[in-house]
DNA sequence: CGGACTTTGTCCATAGGCTGGACAAAGAAC
DNA sequence: GTTCTTTGTCCAGCCTATGGACAAAGTCCG
């Protein structure tokens, strides 16, 4: 178990540092604006705000873009981010394919590549990412900030991917490889856990302190947001939710245990249901998620039903982490949000049905949509944290 | 909801109190220590540290306490904390009675003093609060650290109760009010969360990083420690997972709500299964948590049954914690340990058969015993922390 | 149009606090 | 007794926040 190890004094640099976050973080939020407003809200001197101007505007990473509305005294330079000061190279590394993107400091992407996996895993999978990387890397960028990578599985801080079960890899250090041999900062996530907070960061200005974000796909994972901060449990593997027992006696999962909610509310499964379902009345069998939400859309019993059991699990599964966390944003995001109202109001009625009253009240589950990009932009929102300082606690 | 504002500027100021805090916390976990060993502990330097013992001395709360061995140098001059070089007053509002003890900076407590309660509710419990400190405060003391006090209920971070059910109180300015009268530093906390952080502050140097610990008695509560932090959740109330609905379609609860954990796993809950279970039987119907718990060593089915039916209860909370959080210590507490093994063996089997099992096998589920001190211990946690900066993260 | 007032951005002297080298005191090893 | 280590303090230097002063550039009002 991981231990409370002595924290790092403090030093000016860090002192320094801090401050030039937050900096970075009102010019990032708040767009243009004035270094004297700046320092309004973040207490420092117009002093020290301007001297951390000039480094930004040194390194490249922020430029004046002319003067604003004058409140009754000198008209205020505005200082602007620029968005393509620096590149990022972030992969996200899918059941069956592997997406990568350029993108710039806002998370636009520049430019894609993808690879279709074909079964291949173990060094073959790896010598796909760094084709991947290769090839975004060929074309023109700007100086690269890092690489990020989101994969399946459980990932250590160091960046040591400790088993991603679809691609057999045990206890591979991608993170320290890729940053040995490209000489970049180098960030590897779990693939929820980075969505999740690339859906906090880029909430805008007024991200929530906690937010919780569940993907549902052929997965089912979630990231936490605790006061700000992707919170990682003591083996890397908090907000794995996948494999909470739901029903004690229902089907077999292949974690060994029975009735985990992938079993009942991941894709595949509701899939399988459907199927199921299907073939006993006799009627048509839906092919895809999609056909099952067009039915259920339309009215069909029987896909309705399916919908409504797979939301009522993944409700009883928010409710769990609501009465336990007192998180109040929950975003569900992933393939399964087609699915749509029928799916999100059996969800929202089961959470509000087992957790307090006036917890479920303000406990509000938004829908995230497909956020294929999700995961390409969770990386690069953690780059943007751990290389800019782009948040901050304290 | 709660937004992330704008964090607070780095100053100079905060850069010396938090290497102060450093070297606190050293002489707290290390005891009698040198300045050289608390400059390599921290990466402070000599000079720095030199400085911020002097300080620690000048306030009263460290002094030389002679010289160590030597290590092929110069023997080192070893300091100490002074255990009683400030008292606090805390309070623990429990179901029936107060009680309050007078402690000094390691927990140890000097004198107590209790009220019962008698049916008093709203000012006349609040008199009760100031009687119970002034008694304390009448007699000999160091300097007061500050006044703290664990309440059932939410309680905001500003130590207002939002509300407190059986004290029928309605958010009450607590913190504020006792911190006016007594002109003390005062804090104000739910009591599950307060037992939870002393759980983990009083654990010693090596204490982990991510902790829960659950309190089970007449109510079922946690409190959340995350990355040495208490938790709070957007309303103040993380951690209480006292109605999380287990069994659905169970017994009702005062919450409105049918089979919430407390339902099923608190001790009244205990001992109603067991006077029904027993009324049915036509046996001795068992008076007490502790007559059941002898039943049940004493190998009696009915009572195990009971034992094992609330342990199996609890032991999915404990899961859907686990699972979500991969916190993996998890301490319970409260009057419901005395049935021992029978029901931590339940806790431990349901956990297990609800989780993963590379997660379960790393999962400690620790017997904290009664702990009946536990939350007059976790608000001077909590003040250790707040007034004298004890942990601290970064 | 001109003076009074505001706001902005920069400059400068000051001070807080970390850094690292120097040094004496105190002990061990030979 | 000499040399080497370790400890604790002192001191000069540096980084960086602070706050006042000031010029530039506006608005507002007479």
């Amino acid at each position: 178990m991981a231990r409370t190890e002595f924290p790092a004094k403090a030093t000016h640099a860090q002192t320094r540092a801090h401050n030039a976050s937050l900096v970075l973080r009102a010019l990032y939020d708040l767009g243009p604006i004035s270094r004297a407003a700046i320092a309004r809200l973040t207490g420092l001197t117009r002093t020290s705000v301007g001297e951390l101007v000039a480094e930004l505007e040194q390194d490249g990473l922020a430029q004046e873009v002319g003067r604003g509305p004058s409140t009754g005294g000198k008209a205020p330079t505005l200082v602007s981010l620029i968005d393509d000061a620096r590149h990022m190279v972030t992969l996200d590394l899918g059941e069956r394919t592997f997406t990568a993107a350029l993108l710039n400091l806002r998370g636009e992407i520049q430019r894609r590549a993808t690879r279709n996996l074909d079964g291949a895993d173990g060094d073959a999978a790896v010598a796909l990412v760094h084709d991947l990387i290769d090839e975004l890397l060929a074309g023109p960028h700007s100086p690269i900030l890092g690489i990020g990578v989101g994969t399946p599985g459980i990932v250590d801080s160091e960046g040591t991917i400790r088993w991603a079960v679809n691609l057999s890899w045990t206890d591979l250090p991608l993170g320290k490889r890729l940053a040995a041999h490209y000489n970049l900062p180098t960030v590897v996530a779990n693939d929820s856990r980075a969505a999740a907070f690339a859906t906090f960061l880029f909430e805008g200005e007024d991200r929530p302190t906690n937010l919780i974000a569940i993907k549902v796909g052929h997965g089912i994972g979630a990231g936490l947001v605790l006061d700000g901060q992707l919170f990682d449990g003591d083996g890397f593997g908090a907000g794995e939710i996948g494999h909470i027992v739901i029903e004690p006696d229902g089907a077999p999962c292949h974690c060994g245990r029975f009735g985990c909610l992938e079993t009942v509310a991941s894709v595949p499964a509701i899939l399988r249901r459907a199927f199921f379902q299907a073939a006993e009345s006799g009627v048509r069998i839906p092919q895809s998620i999609e056909a099952i939400a067009a039915a259920a859309a339309a009215g069909d019993e029987l896909a309705l039903g399916v919908v409504r059991a797979a939301g009522r699990a993944l409700g009883m599964a928010v409710a769990s982490l609501t009465g336990a966390l007192d998180v109040r944003r929950i975003v569900v995001l992933g393939s399964a949000t087609v699915l749509g109202e029928p799916w999100f109001e059996a969800i929202r009625d089961e959470a509000r049905r087992r957790t307090l009253a006036t917890l479920a009240r303000d406990t509000e589950v938004v829908n995230g949509g497909p956020a294929d990009d999700a995961v390409l932009l969770g990386t690069c929102a953690l780059l943007l944290t751990r290389e800019l300082g782009l948040t901050v606690r304290r």
